[in-house]
DNA sequence: TTACATGTAATCATTATAATTACAAGTGAG
DNA sequence: CTCACTTGTAATTATAATGATTACATGTAA
């Protein structure tokens, strides 16, 4: 199991907005780039509208950042694209048996220990703001660019 | 998307064998608790068994703990019934475009980050044993059973 | 009005999960 | 030895999620 790369996407569509701030981004130009469909760009824009992070209008080409760059962090990418829901990163079995005194009280005793290691991870993602990723990746380039 | 649930069953399933350790565990007794199919159990137990977990053999009835409860933790359990691979809690979308620069540097960026999320959730499994978990469980009997 | 953009639904191939069935092989009581 | 019972394991199936694709309604502005 994995966690859709709709969130991997969603980052890499935001920072390459912000990349091509001065130019037109539009859901082809962004789907060639992450090499996918345009319709599978506009689809995921959709939740980032809805989440406040990007500004679409349809008819008028390209997005633009809703916010500042160091005021969204992946964890409101990771929110915004739906890939897990709270409490849910973990599946419980269904049904266990209520005549057993496992099987009855498992859900529950588990449930919280699941809980906790998902807000942990979701944490880390909270710290990290795309302007870091952006950051990251201009520094990249800046070596890669240097030919060392 | 949710890890699957054979991590929880594992759990169901070690905490069972503790609490019937006076009798005997077959795969048919823990399928009845856990409420699936013997075979499903005795998948389950045989990568239980390949972790060192417990201990059982061909054509003997019954399977042991073969390691003391507060010597399992929840991580090694989820290790054990390979639910999530190193690195790959989160995907990322394959072949982005390398003549872009985000496209060619986005990988690299957010895989460090994705597994510090992963590692950080792994941290809090690893610090939960069975013995919490089976003292949980018997916490709750206790409570449920005095009719409070 | 025309060209082009976004919004969104429907369809499809691929993949993972979990349940089920079936059967080979191991074990020990009688 | 043989019978009843168990574990080990492969094959099959139904169900669900993902991501790609197609299609088209709707919005915009030259």
């Amino acid at each position: 199991m994995s966690i859709s790369s709709r969130f991997a996407v969603g980052i890499h569509i935001l920072s390459l907005i912000e990349f091509n701030k001065e130019g037109t981004s539009s859901s082809e130009f962004l789907a060639s780039s992450v090499n996918t469909n345009p319709a599978v760009i506009r689809k995921l824009m959709g939740m980032l509208k809805k989440a406040g992070l990007v500004e679409v209008r349809p008819g008028i080409a390209g997005a633009k950042l809703a916010k500042d760059l160091s005021d969204i962090t992946l964890y409101d990418v990771y929110k915004a694209v739906n890939v897990v829901q709270d409490k849910e990163l973990f599946s419980l079995h269904d049904n266990p048996n209520p005549a057993c005194p496992v099987g009855r009280n498992i859900q529950n005793t588990v449930e919280p220990l699941f809980s906790a290691a998902q807000i942990a991870m979701e944490k880390v993602l909270g710290s990290v703001t795309l302007k870091d990723v952006v950051k990251d990746i201009a520094h990249k380039e800046k070596i890669s660019g240097s030919n060392l």
